[in-house]
DNA sequence: CGTGAAAATGACAGCGCTGTCAGAATCGCC
DNA sequence: GGCGATTCTGACAGCGCTGTCATTTTCACG
């Protein structure tokens, strides 16, 4: 081990003073190479390469003499060595900023078990969003690691800039229900959830129905709308009453003081997320409503939260890491056109919604 | 496998990002190497090295010509280049299964941070807790990858067998909230937190208060009871009721039946999670007690679920961010022995709890 | 058997960078 | 001015693997 030299420091470009202990490490314990593999099984290098990766034109008994090779050393290949050699990185980019925590954890679940299965590696970047070089941060990851692949997901899959610079640079790209449907990108159908989601409550009787919306610039939003609009429609009803929000739990709580408000209430909401539909059912409750007894609320996503409240909130989930698992398959196979896959929601009927008698009990 | 176009970009669907100084660039539009630095700025490859990690002994004027030579290219080092040849892969493992998945995104958050800061990259595994083969799974990462560090989260940062596997790739470890304090490692003061919590309630006017405790193998949930009985002995009190729960909304839930069930009922419970402290609220109002009148709760954690119902949870905020920033810097810039750093908590006060009135509604 | 085509294998040149060490430039000082 | 000590810089050898292409082996069939 050298000695440590206190360097100035003159604000490093990429790397840091060199870390004196890591230097030292490596050497000592020798991991196998291929060489070592090679010699072992009584082949070239080149033909462990072949078996590692699984190339055809490797005789059956060759390929079975440098597995067993490979696995009484316990080779692995190393990924800096491949990657520097060959075309691939085995690395698969996911990229995001700010969704809900429990989004990129499920993202990362399913993203992560694709990859291992294809002997692959997931990278997450979690960028910052406050910062105003989010595209200077993509493209130093992209520069550096060279993924094979990215995945995107909400909001950060409808930034044109980052967008433009990972065309710019050929990678492939796959984005989580993104707001447009250019490109390869998985998604589940927000419209017909929504209308799903309705006929639910037209089903339990309600025929004052509200719609809590989120921002206008959000899509998503607006998609569920239009399903709401349109299950209403079938059955001959008009929204009883429509509000908006910015998709948070205080703008649910917000619209909870409104609906009090109100001379004649909707008996049902339907909330364009979960965090607005909890915050409508918190405000209502203190406000002396009972839900579902009073009213009946639905929201959207399925986040962690919906369950974890009293009324548990009725939901639509999204299967977000089949939808993860299938972008890294499609980023690892290529179909060389643009995809829209469109994976089945599956709606969770909880706690807070009830059927609604015309003439709740006299009240005196 | 087989035949796998890398780079192959799906069509240029955004056009191509603008990069003026690529165009003067070597004819090929590859991404600039270290030669093109070199020869753009007269001087070896190996100097540009030099600059580039900030080595000493580089002449100033020499620095700022490769400094400028790099700006221009928009050179970024090859991260597979750089750790094949050196001895740094320039990659922070950060492994876990299982965490919230709220808790693995404020780690992520705050562990790419401070690997942006020091031009490290953050490599997230997502280990399958169900798997029998974590370790594997493990030492398959650490081969192939050969990260300069890794950062550990409950439950994994007690797994034994990883533990061992990383000691034997002499691979730096640092974990958060650990069970033991061996090793390196970063966490709050659990016994203290739990204290002021417990504190807080007795300075509320409560005297009959309970506990609900976690797993028994969960030393955390053993550290909070120590500093609740701690605090309340301070007081002359002893706990009034003790439950026990796995950490769940559901057994938080059951807890408030046998609560209600009891002749003579806490004023106030300590949950040792957020979890518990949800479900001890949910299951309590449906009940018909009312929070925090009847009974105040407070959990640990601060769940994101704690602001997202009514009455928003009282409770205790670990600092997750930052732990993961310092954990990250621990990596980069050993001592070379144990260290313990614990980083002050924040209690959030919030609805669930308040006052206690001796003698309540019945006077007549 | 001979012969060409297909199958199987290996030799070899890098990939883009860092570590080593030797060489060149500069400096300090008697 | 001379000479060793610094300071700075570059040549060069890999790191461990893959892509290319040449070479060897095998096999079917005349």
């Amino acid at each position: 081990m050298r000695g440590f030299t206190p360097r100035q420091s003159l604000g490093p470009l990429w790397g840091k003073a060199h870390n004196p202990d890591m230097a030292t490490r490596s050497k000592d314990n020798s991991v196998p190479t291929i060489v070592d593999v090679a010699r072992m099984a009584g082949v070239s290098i080149k033909t462990v390469s072949r078996v590692v990766n699984v190339e055809a034109g490797v005789h059956e008994e060759t390929r079975v003499r440098v597995q067993e090779a490979v696995q009484r050393l316990n080779y692995r290949p190393k990924l800096s060595a491949r990657s520097l050699a060959g075309a691939r990185s085995f690395l698969i980019g996911l990229f995001y900023y700010d969704p809900q925590a429990s989004y990129a954890g499920n993202v990362q679940r399913g993203a992560t078990r694709a990859c291992r299965a294809a002997g692959y590696h997931l990278l997450v970047e979690s960028l910052d969003r406050e910062a105003q070089d989010i595209n200077d941060q993509v493209q130093r990851s992209l520069v550096a690691l060279r993924p094979d692949g990215v995945i995107l997901t909400p909001p950060l899959c409808d930034n044109e800039d980052v967008l433009a610079t990972l065309a710019a640079s050929n990678t492939p790209v796959v984005r989580l229900s993104p707001r447009d449907y250019r490109g390869v990108h998985v998604r589940i159908d927000d419209r017909l959830a929504a209308e799903e989601l309705t006929r639910l409550l037209i089903g339990l009787g309600h025929e004052r129905i509200g719609f809590l919306g989120g921002p206008e610039d959000q899509i998503a939003s607006e998609r569920r709308y239009e399903g709401f609009v349109s299950a209403l429609g079938a059955a001959r009803l008009k929204p009883f009453w429509v509000g908006q929000g910015d998709f948070t739990f205080d703008t649910g709580v917000q619209a909870a003081h409104q609906l009090h408000g109100l001379a004649e209430r909707p008996t049902a909401v339907f909330a364009a997320n979960d965090y607005m539909a909890l915050g409508l059912i918190a405000g209502a409750e203190s406000l002396g409503l009972s839900i579902p007894g009073d009213l009946s609320v639905v929201g959207f996503d399925d986040a962690p939260a919906a369950t974890l409240v009293w009324p548990s909130l009725t939901t639509v989930r999204q299967p977000l890491e089949q939808m993860a698992e299938l972008a890294v398959q499609l980023l690892l196979a290529p179909s060389g056109q643009a995809v829209s896959c469109v994976l089945p929601h599956e709606i969770q009927v909880r706690a807070s919604t009830a059927t609604w008698r015309p003439k709740p009990p006299p009240r005196a």
